[in-house]
DNA sequence: CGGCCCGACTTGACCGGACAAAAATGCCGG
DNA sequence: CCGGCATTTTTGTCCGGTCAAGTCGGGCCG
């Protein structure tokens, strides 16, 4: 029964022969841009979906992952799905405009500038949805703007994510998932190492290696970082067979850097 | 800072009653680790797979679904399921130093080494596998070493992406994935701008927005490299209403740069 | 009135089947 | 020998159903 105008709008059947759950994916997302369920909205139910498009359940359950997937929704078996983000152009203008200014900044300040872009998307968030700023929701935006994904591994990712692991801590987003990702990909348990090279006593430029625990390398992508009381840290990403959480560690001279 | 729990709270995911298709999909992980399949080898048909575990094919298409966005494997519809890497630990030691030694080098001349890693990993591949270079298969293990996924979209991946975009171009790999992610979450389509600052002119930190069609505006997240011939480029991703593909501007020269 | 339990609701996992689409394979005629 | 065509193989998509697991709310009982 073709009902909605959306699925029938197909453009190029030869060109484009898409399959159904990406375009019920597609419709899904265009009525989210088109703001028929705000922020923190619930989705209608699977099976309600399911009479709407009408499509089985399956078509519509892989839709909703390919959306989860984007970051656009969030599901929760029991609860149901809530809707995570407006993503307008005007969203991806703005997230561009964001970022590009973020980069403007020196290396060693951009987590302050996070720190402060935090709280602003927290109370921007809070009045968009309509509640307090301590509520659980509060932090869906804030999220957003850097958010940790069940991405495939690639370790740009890994890096990148290495260098904002500070502020994605202060802003409550746990890197699980990602570590669930090495550990099936390699078949072993990553650890995020951090280290205080100010109490270590030894500059960055001369420090190479530490040791998690004695007799236990750990290797480290060198990230530098100075907080504002003048406090240079290094968080990186290492291999260390132990459970997932924050090392602790001293650093180690070395004689030379190449 | 806010201290709190940390990544005590993430742990919660100990006590794990797995899905299937995760148990199938880690049996198939360790095999793979194993050395079952060596890289580029083709893993048994869905069909004799199901047979194997014991359970549906629509179980182990998930799984292999998981492995795939895991960048284990590569499926391809009517010829199989091929092994992209073997993801040993030692592979993760030899990874991580990989891109440490990589950030060792300045941000100028990352893209110069990238290129000559390149093809190294050609070579070491094309023995591993046993095949000439000019093969398909000798890509497959340069590609994965900056794997473009299609991951859920994040910023920081948008922006590393964009920043190795030349290399990745060099080594055959497309970032339509990417490209169809933003579309689906923003409504939009995004496009590669390549600007050659050279031949504008306009020095870079000077450059700030550029005009990719008249009365079209582009915003660019500003990356600068330098080639091998001395000319700076600066590759950024856009906002642009426009069929995908890369884009040629010229820079505009404006008056100020906080 | 408050805490607890049970049931309805919703998502998660899985099955067996069916057909479509793309690639590989083999056959045949030029 | 080789190029074109039909067949087979393999993955992609989709259906309708079942059961499990988590969440939430209302009613029961102390």
């Amino acid at each position: 029964m073709s009902t909605g105008p959306g699925l029938d709008m197909n453009k190029r059947e030869q060109a484009d022969p898409r399959p159904r759950y990406r375009q019920v994916a597609d419709e899904l997302t265009a009525q989210l841009r088109a703001g028929v369920w705000p922020v923190g909205a619930m989705l209608p139910t699977e099976t309600e979906l399911c009479a709407t498009f009408a499509v089985s359940r399956h078509t519509v359950r892989e839709a909703l992952r390919l959306l989860e997937e984007s970051g656009l929704v969030q599901r929760r078996q029991g609860s149901g799905t809530t809707v995570l983000a407006l993503a307008t152009p005007d969203r991806f203008v703005q997230d561009i405009t964001d970022m590009a200014e973020l980069l403007q900044y020196p290396q060693e300040t951009r987590l302050t500038v996070l720190r402060a872009r935090k709280f602003e998307a927290d109370a921007e968030t809070a009045a968009q949805i309509g509640c307090g700023e301590g509520e659980a929701w509060v932090r869906v935006e804030a999220i957003r703007r850097l958010r940790v994904t069940t991405a495939p591994l690639c370790f740009t990712t890994l890096l990148i994510r290495a260098e904002y692991a500070e502020a994605l801590d202060d802003l409550g987003v746990l890197p699980g998932p990602l570590y669930a990702l090495i550990e099936r990909r390699y078949g072993i348990q990553a650890s995020l190492i951090e280290v205080d090279i100010a109490a270590s006593g030894v500059p960055p430029h001369q420090a190479e290696l530490l040791e998690v625990e004695p007799g236990t390398p750990a290797l480290l992508i060198r990230r530098r970082y100075l907080d504002g009381q003048g406090r240079v840290y290094e968080i990186s990403e290492g291999a260390h067979p132990a459970p997932r959480f924050n090392y602790r560690a001293t650093l180690k001279r070395i004689p030379e850097l190449p």
